[in-house]
DNA sequence: ACCTAAGCGAGACGGTACGTCTCGTCTTGCG
DNA sequence: CGCAAGACGAGACGTACCGTCTCGCTTAGGT
């Protein structure tokens, strides 16, 4: 999987060399796993990298762009449940969610893209459309619930998603990911008690 | 309020001089609103207060502390309810915030800060606390209802005012402030509905 | 000679541009000979040379080295003699000297490089570097006399280097650079009876 | 003599305290000795005294005028030979310097204020001032020599003076006061064999 | 015995410069 | 034409001093 290029790369002709797109992604992930976001500069990436800024530049127009990009190479699926209650599923899909910022990059790599969104519209406009995706998605297990008639049919599933969501994003940038599974169940099972018939 | 400085600020002996402190205040955010967080620098507030870069970090070890002196100068009241309806109560808690976060300066300062506390620990650990008071806060509004019996008394308040923030927050980083009445209705129905008796 | 940037300047790629370099010395020199060594920072000489100071670290590690290369650059040739007469060769080396510091700038950047010395010890080092290579070079009208059998062959070259040397700093130092040419004759003839055979 | 404060220093009303001005310049050797010309500031010479700024300022109205303060309070007598020859008599003056500001503080000082007077007019107005005394001082040696028939009667005294300062000013500043004493002899020679009848 | 005047330590003030960092752009020469 | 390399103008970073200011205190000398 792309290892650290030992010698040195070169163009290879006139389209564009996937090594060394690898590594800059991979010198990006570094960087902000070392240094955080805080360290984290093209410039660093490029020295990392040993790639030349321009060769960043050309392909990722922002230092949003590079983060997002990282941030899906890295993210992995998140357990959505399919159990047959929504209370285990939100329950499951927040635990997860929680543990794979905890123990990988990701929740670094998300926290990074949350607060360039604050400043540079491009990277706002990438996370919104993210985050609907997201909410889209995390949707269904209401949705299922409704389907099974175990939730109440004039609930709004993307509200539900998106209160699901905030209360993630809120823990990740306020630095309380360590919450315990009781904490994440007694708010699983908060949300599930509204929306249940 | 804040009207500009003629002649020149001097010392005025071995002691802070408020009239200083008030220039720096108000330049930082007049510059925040004028050029985003992106365009705010120590250098830019300092030029635009014509006060010497030394004379802002004796005062404001960092760029966060002056964003959150910024704030909460900035901050007016919410409104946190005190109908006999807790669902009423979070509903103009929320509502309250958003129409403060969409219409005054403290939303991009808001922003700001949390984009500067993804970077910075201090700010980081200034916004922690900030957060967990105004929890703490908030967390009145269901107190009450318990109180009153309307609210199941097993509900932890702090977890609702937990998911209320988050709501409020989420929304703010990611550019939703311009909910309806009525969306934010549905939350606030949502959450009270999980905590009545 | 040194016209002015019209446009901008701009990279050329991975290497010195020779069009910033000059216009840093133009600039460094300029700045000397309006504001003096008092008014002589690297930020008034990148302001003037509209460069960035990075650019000026980059090729001169210290202000000394700036101020080393600006002299050099000005200097011209000195009159070294090469008559048959060690008092005539000394003699026009000192007032050929003195004319070329009090009319040129030479002698406000040399001096600017001598105060500059008394603090840093690269500029210390590069002064005496400099100095050691010029007594070496005069020593030489020392060698022709010896040569010709004027000089006695015991005399070192070096130190009749040294005290014609001493005599044109010390005067440089001291603003008295409008000796007559009767008082420059006066040494030269001084020191040339004590080394004639 | 003036150990050091230990409670405080205290205005003894309105006049000036003597303890104060000795402290100051005691604070300033001991800077000019520990970080050298290049640390030494009026801010770290009033943090070492424990006085004032403005105290300083009072008293000395630039950093030369309190290094010329202090270099005269730390001068010691010189020895100008007394011999019946003025090489010996010359010889002595020049060893005798040498040792002073390589073994004392002196050397250091005079540096700084020869640094000092590059920039600063009155400093160098004070420099010369000091200078020309120095040398009419010096000029006695030749002047004893042309009386008792020793030295041509058509030398200028004071033109010899300067050539012997020049010669120990340029060694001070270019960091040459190891000079053996076989090197300072053989300057000495070479400038009585310059004047002798 | 009171009052004024000036010196004192202290330290904040508006500034300027320091030397370093990163930005995003540019150009070269190789492949 | 892509690439590594790295120089470029720009400008922010946080720190050190500059010389000035005002404070609250102390003391001496004139009233």
């Amino acid at each position: 999987m792309g290892e650290t290029v030992e010698n040195a790369r070169r163009s290879i002709g006139a389209r564009r060399n996937p090594d060394s797109a690898d590594a800059i992604r991979e010198a990006a992930e570094a960087v902000l796993l070392e240094k955080g976001y805080a360290g984290f500069s093209i410039e660093a990436v490029a020295r990392r990298a040993r790639a030349g800024k321009p060769t960043i530049y050309r392909w990722w127009p922002s230092k949003a762009a590079l983060l997002l990009d990282v941030y899906q190479r890295q993210k992995r699926d998140i357990d959505y449940g399919g159990t047959d209650s929504v209370e285990e599923d939100m329950f499951r899909f927040l635990r997860s969610l929680f543990v794979q910022w905890r123990e990988t990059p990701a929740g670094d790599i998300f926290r990074s893209l949350i607060a360039e969104a604050q400043s540079d519209p491009t990277a706002a406009a990438a996370l919104a459309d993210y985050a609907r995706e997201r909410r889209e998605h995390r949707a269904r297990i209401i949705e299922r619930g409704i389907a099974r008639g175990e939730v109440r049919s004039d609930v709004d599933p993307m509200l539900v998603a998106d209160l699901l969501a905030s209360y993630a994003w809120t823990h990740l940038i306020t630095g309380r990911l360590d919450e315990s599974d009781e904490a994440i169940r007694a708010a699983a099972r908060l949300i599930a008690r509204g929306i249940v018939v």
